[in-house]
RNA sequence: CGGGAUGUGGCUCAGCCCGGUAGAGCACUCGCAUGGGGUGCGAGGGGUCGCUAGUUCGAAUCUAGUCAUCCCGACCA
């Protein structure tokens, strides 16, 4: 390596680039907005993929998949659906290419035209309930709870790796359900879902809260969302769960016949999370050494460096690694030894540092002599010598507790930057000087809301769950408010 | 689509104003030493200078066009 570190002080997104550049996580593809996620980059979402999964099944759903391709009629028959998505669709024409007649490369064979033009999906809704309709006779058939891991393409103008590019991974839930109070209680359940993953297998505190229509997820009647801070104050949406109504039911004639005989249309619900948590993820808790992971994401939890001058040395402390590996790793430890005889221990070292493994254990000739080991913690750059009799043991009960400790340090940062503020000037004050969450009074118009975007780009992140009544005057207008809502200048 | 900038080995860039046939650092390969925080020394490999046309004896360098990328604005998980 040997490359120059960029401080969060000096550029924050470029210190964000280069962490996901020099940390191997990803990089720009052939295809402007889109991304080649590298190993260690996708070890990281494969780590989410597992747990999300298990926390899905858990609640009762099952993954299935629906296509890439769906027919543009489809994006049009629900009203507000087609005005969110329309702009950024990528559409497919012709199904053949052939030989230019007139030099070289291929063309598009013009009489390979699609009657219908498909589009590539931007998200699944219409796919879905096109097929729910099939699915669905009987209150009997309900509901149904379904999760599908796949990649969708949004034609973004600007994009950055991880945090919006055109193509991203993600999993969309579609569940469909017979009451409305049900397909409520799906909603947030999986909002709690989220959270729970974000707060405790990410250590990303974040917001519960609803957003405003304005913020809404198009065909949607309520958006709830888990919004996370990052370092630089700029707040991030990290997850979002969608309460439908009977909208799509309606757009795709998706009706049961309940007990009582009626036919009735089916409540829905769509909730996702993307590999823009990948981005939240370096944001939240990375420093300006590299990359930080918490211990539950991290692919690797442990690294194992050896120091040796001889071939003796190298095999006495590969031996040792070895045992040591497997008692780790009968406590489910992630271990790596790095047993690279073309790299020196220096190199090494500032190499896992910058990937963020939480914990290294290195080991030379003058540590076998004594039964010890070096201990480097990657969250507080801290080392220390520890007997090898009972290490196994000790950072089983230490890997908690820098999850922990990242949880907190992150939340209170957190914490310092929910700031309230009753007027406008606090406000502007609040977002150039302390940026962050800023909590204050709306008076609840659309046209309040695209105004204050319009004079500082700060947006509301979100009404909070468990909101505090309060009564007030909006920071802009002075009409009368009920509640504040948190504004932020958001990725 | 408007405003600004840039295209030169894998990467970061110098050379361009004042045309003469391409250079540095990093990375890579080999050798020797080194090995407890990004190792040192030596030797080597690798480039149609974004593309096209023009000016010229001669173009990375000048001119015109074209393509691409990046930054700033309007849209967004």
């Amino acid at each position: 390596m040997g490359f120059d570190k960029i401080t969060r002080k000096e550029d924050y997104s470029a210190w964000y680039n280069e962490i996901v550049k020099n940390a191997d996580l990803a990089e720009h593809s052939a295809v402007k907005g889109c991304m080649v996620i590298k190993p260690y980059g996708y070890a990281i979402w494969e780590g989410m993929q597992q747990k999300l999964d298990f926390m899905f099944k858990e609640t009762g759903h099952s993954n299935a998949y629906f296509p890439l391709l769906i027919p543009k009629s489809f994006l049009s028959k629900e009203a507000a659906h087609v005005d969110g998505f329309a702009k950024e669709c990528a559409v497919v024409t012709h199904y053949r290419l052939k030989n230019d007649p007139n030099g070289k490369g291929v063309i598009v064979d013009p009489d390979a035209k699609l009657e219908e033009e498909l589009i590539i999906r931007p998200t699944s809704e219409t796919v879905i309930w096109s097929t729910y309709k099939n699915w669905i006779q009987s209150y009997r058939d309900l509901p149904i709870l379904l999760n599908q891991w796949a990649n969708v393409m949004r034609w973004e103008m600007r994009t950055r790796l991880f945090l919006r590019t055109s193509e991203f991974l993600w999993q969309e839930g579609h569940t469909a359900h017979a009451t409305k109070e049900e397909a409520l209680a799906e909603t947030v359940q999986m909002l709690e879902v989220y959270a729970d993953f974000a707060e405790n297998f990410l250590g990303v505190p974040v917001i519960k809260g609803v957003k405003t229509p304005n913020e809404r997820f198009a065909g949607a009647e309520e958006t709830f969302c888990i919004e996370g801070l990052m370092q630089d104050g700029k707040a991030l949406q990290m997850g979002t769960s969608h309460f439908l109504g009977q909208n799509f039911a309606k757009a795709f004639d998706v009706k049961f016949q309940s007990k009582e005989g009626k036919m009735e249309y089916v409540w829905a619900s769509s909730w996702g999370v993307s590999t823009r948590l990948v981005g939240a993820l370096i944001m939240a808790h990375s420093d300006d050494d590299g990359l930080v992971l918490p211990p539950n994401i991290a692919p690797i939890q442990v690294v194992m460096v050896p120091i040796y001058k001889t071939e003796e040395e190298r095999n006495a402390i590969l031996d040792y690694f070895k045992s040591l590996k497997k008692e780790l790793s009968s406590l489910n430890i992630r271990v790596k030894i790095d047993d690279r005889d073309t790299h020196k221990p220096g190199f090494k070292f500032a190499e896992w540092e910058y990937k963020g493994v939480p914990l290294r254990i290195a080991v030379g000739p003058r540590d076998m002599q004594n039964q010890t080991v070096e201990l480097a913690r990657r969250d507080t750059k801290t080392k220390e010598t520890f007997n090898q009799d009972g290490l196994a043991n000790y950072i089983h009960g230490l890997l908690p507790k820098i999850q922990e400790s990242l949880y907190l340090k992150a939340k209170t940062f957190r914490d310092e930057r929910i700031i309230e503020v009753n007027t406008w000037d606090e406000f502007v004050h609040a977002l150039d000087h302390t940026p962050g969450f800023i909590s204050a009074h709306w008076d609840g118009s659309p046209e309040t809301e695209q105004a204050i975007k319009d004079k500082t780009k700060a947006t509301i992140r979100c009404i909070p769950l468990e909101n505090k009544l309060e009564e007030g005057k909006c920071i802009l207008t002075g009409n009368k408010s009920s509640q504040r809502v948190l504004f932020a200048r958001a990725y």
